[in-house]
DNA sequence: TACGTTATTGAACATTGTATAGGAATCGTA
DNA sequence: TACGATTCCTATACAATGTTCAATAACGTA
């Protein structure tokens, strides 16, 4: 069981989203296909959320109470983009099956409540702001990390590319000031995903918003 | 053409993002199955995508600089969400293949880049704001409408009712204590998803907290 | 040794994405 | 009007996949 989640991670990082299949983590066990559903509830699907929550342990921050609440969120967010970095994978995955993931992990909820506590929010803003941290925590790096289309190189990146080339500054005057800066290093207008082309800055713009939004936030309870 | 990604799109609301198929597609519009590879490039991919981006067109703000820059933004992540909520089964495709979407909105790019130039941003900041925003748009949404398991009443419903009614309040104490008012009105701890359970309340902090948080970030250009 | 549980086999089935070869329809042009 | 080309679709075929199910093996325990 723990080397079928092994396995399977193994295949996700190998072949790719799309590419994954059930058959294919057999072949890499020397197993018959069918062997799987003896262990794994859930088929193919619970195949691929148990290797994503495999993926995601340990992002819980260590050293809680030593840590402002700022730099623990910091902590969380950046242990959690560095887990899925290294399986990148996994991103859609997470990004669109959070709510079924069975193996949620107590601790890590505990200890985010805990620290929105320390930071002041209680009630309903408590829940309030729980949602907004796991939504910020899993929505930039799901995207950061989306997939590319299957044949990366040639046709389609060709197309964007020439679509961006021929952006007209007299409709479009801002993009086409910034497209320079932004080509690759931003979303939508980019042909590399977070592997080839991470976006770090952004990202830690991004926490940097979030958490001083939070710091802002109305609290009550 | 258009019709094609209409009853795609139509296939997506039906069946749901797994159930999706090429196949059912051509039944759907009463085809062959390799009629669509003439009118679509990239296939089954392909057609998602352009059923994804069909399904979120004209989510850009009108009356532009009418708005504060901050009300220009509530009007973006207001709009995205109904874009969504009226296509539920495209969120997984928009959070996991934004990145490839073809269909470009320009305009749109244009707006939130001049929008945020108006907030003040330039230069590297503008681009780390625009990332923020486009991440935030997407990273809420996808979360909240992420699909069930497949068989989504019996069996998997009550394993997750059971592990979270079996909480200790001695190793997790504040999640003990304000578990009956996150139970599906919070990420991870909810078995609906947001066609079900909207988390309206969730949302809307979270735009206030993007949005504050750009507000009180640094900008430079 | 005998038995019940645990674990895997092996075959089968429906369904999917996609490639390819050809046929029908349409249309501009001579 | 006739014809050649382009456009669009049919028809078939193939390799894979997810999943089910009965049969079978391995195995610890009484």
């Amino acid at each position: 069981m723990e080397r079928i989640v092994g396995a399977a991670l193994a295949c996700l990082d190998e072949v790719g989203f799309t590419g994954f299949s059930l058959r294919g983590v057999a072949r890499a066990l020397g197993v018959f296909p069918a062997a799987l559903y003896w262990h794994v509830p859930g088929g193919r699907d619970g195949l691929l959320a148990a290797a994503a929550g495999e993926a995601i342990r340990d992002i819980l921050p260590s050293g809680a109470t030593a840590l402002s609440w700022q730099d623990w969120l910091r902590a969380l967010f950046h242990n959690y983009r560095t887990a899925v970095r290294a399986h990148p994978n996994v991103a859609p995955v997470l990004g669109s099956q959070l709510l079924s993931n069975a193996g949620i992990d107590l601790d890590l909820i505990e200890a985010l409540l805990a620290t929105l506590t320390r930071a002041g929010f209680g009630g309903a803003s408590l829940v309030g702001a729980y949602n907004v941290v796991i939504a910020a925590m899993v929505g930039f790096t799901t995207l950061e990390f989306a997939p590319l289309p299957a044949d990366s190189t040639e046709p389609w990146q060709e197309t964007l590319r020439n679509r961006l080339a021929t952006v007209d500054p007299a409709r479009h005057p801002t993009l086409a000031a910034h497209l320079p800066a932004m080509t690759n290093r931003a979303f939508v207008v980019r042909w590399h995903n977070g592997l080839d082309a991470p976006l770090d800055d952004a990202f830690a713009t991004y926490v940097e918003t979030v958490i001083g939004g939070l710091d802002r936030l109305p609290r009550w309870g």
